[in-house]
DNA sequence: TGTGATGCAAACGTCATACTTAATTCGCCG
DNA sequence: CGGCGAATTAAGTATGACGTTTGCATCACA
């Protein structure tokens, strides 16, 4: 197992997490403390700190008399980056992909158009170095190393817009870039459209005109949306 | 105190939480269990429990030999509700009133134009019923009544978008304008510019105009930037 | 004197158990 | 038949003991 030196709570939760995000626990579902107990052989303290965690994320309640019972989806904390993750790596993974992408394309280019207001010359010059990286590797199959640019690409425009809640954000973009390549025929190079767009983005950036940074961004996200459509159900 | 009835560890991180997303606690900041044990007075469990909470929403983490540490902002789960509200009610409220009223200027335009793609005629007319909800209450300093139907306007449009990402903004969306009725003047009756726009968004999302249900919504988020540099420093 | 191995101790992690609280159920009595 | 209360059940809390990791200091050796 690679489940060592986390501690028993966290390893609970690595099972249990998973299982109900995927809907193995159908919302209404009873869980009792002594039954996980035994089910994981770990004490109490290890299953209550679990519970506690996933009450945290509103993926279960915990009500004296009933037990645990797993909530509906809709009152998830769908943010959680662990929730994401569950989700990404479970049976609804199209459909979570969807729903990030289109987050995604409401999210980067509003956040583009504030990075090209607040983004300092450092911000500048990694977003042109990582755009010119995607140049170098769009072409003869080096798909890995264009994803590791085209994330580092990403997440510094969304740190660069200054708000900490699109900054947040790098992690799942980052996760929707990583489905997407997984997800493509490994043999297909990025399009060339949509690497120049990223590269007349980090010139927006950089001569601070927000309204085109926003415009091109857009563009590159209705791109991913509109792959979208072929790739997932 | 109202916190009666929500067990222990929920008092114990009611006033943690509050306390770290203040500031009170420095990034860097030990806290050893048993001091905190005996600050509450309770038991070693109810601290635990507490602490494994805040380290699920990444505002602590827990290290053997070292103690509790306070971990630093940019990591913390920003999305997370309980985070938000407590930042809300804390010392940087103004700051945390702009990051939301941003974001919502990125997601609001946009689930605005999938609601008129996704919407049932039930929330087409729960729309139509908000906006002229507002209509009647926008004159003669209802501002209480006003703001329930601005809420639950809001809220259907995230909710018919039909992401659940977006439809999980609804409670940021109704602290926001809670938060700007709250600062606004009292005795300011609501912008009849903006109440018009409710109206047109409704209509363009009953008639399938996405990109009008877009528009129209980017013109209200901006509306609610440009106040916002009135009301918080 | 410098460097690395070794051992101690501090603080969290886990376990077992006893006791408390609250809610549900069921049966008694009016 | 209905309401009220006692039994039951499962989570919540408390506590003492032991395990585990790891920062730090000490000591040995070159």
């Amino acid at each position: 197992m690679e489940n060592e030196g986390k501690g028993l709570h966290a390893r609970v939760l690595e099972s249990l997490g998973p299982a109900i995000t995927a809907g193995d626990y159908p919302p209404g579902t009873i869980l009792r403390t002594d039954e996980l107990e035994q089910r994981f052989d770990v004490s109490r303290t290890v299953i209550r700190e679990a519970i506690r965690v996933l009450e945290s994320m509103q993926l279960v309640a915990s009500r004296r008399r009933v037990g645990v019972t797993v909530r509906p989806t809709e009152e998830w904390n769908v943010y959680d980056p662990r929730v994401i993750g569950w989700r990404l790596a479970g049976r609804d993974r199209p459909r979570q992909l969807r729903s990030l992408t289109v987050l995604r394309s409401a999210i980067e280019p509003v956040a583009a158009g504030l990075a090209a207001q607040h983004a300092t010359p450092e911000q500048c010059a990694r977003l042109t170095e990582e755009a010119m990286g995607m140049v170098a590797t769009s072409r003869g199959q080096q798909l890995d190393a264009y994803l590791v640019h085209d994330m580092a690409f990403h997440r510094v425009v969304l740190t660069a817009s200054g708000n900490e809640m699109f900054a947040r954000l790098g992690d799942v973009v980052a996760a929707v870039l990583t489905g997407r390549t997984q997800h493509r025929v490994m043999f297909t190079d990025p399009d060339p459209a949509a690497v120049t767009l990223h590269v007349q983005v980090a010139e927006a950036v950089r001569t601070g005109d927000a309204a085109r940074a926003e415009a091109l961004t857009r563009e590159i996200t209705a791109g991913a949306m509109a792959e979208l459509d072929v790739l997932a159900p």
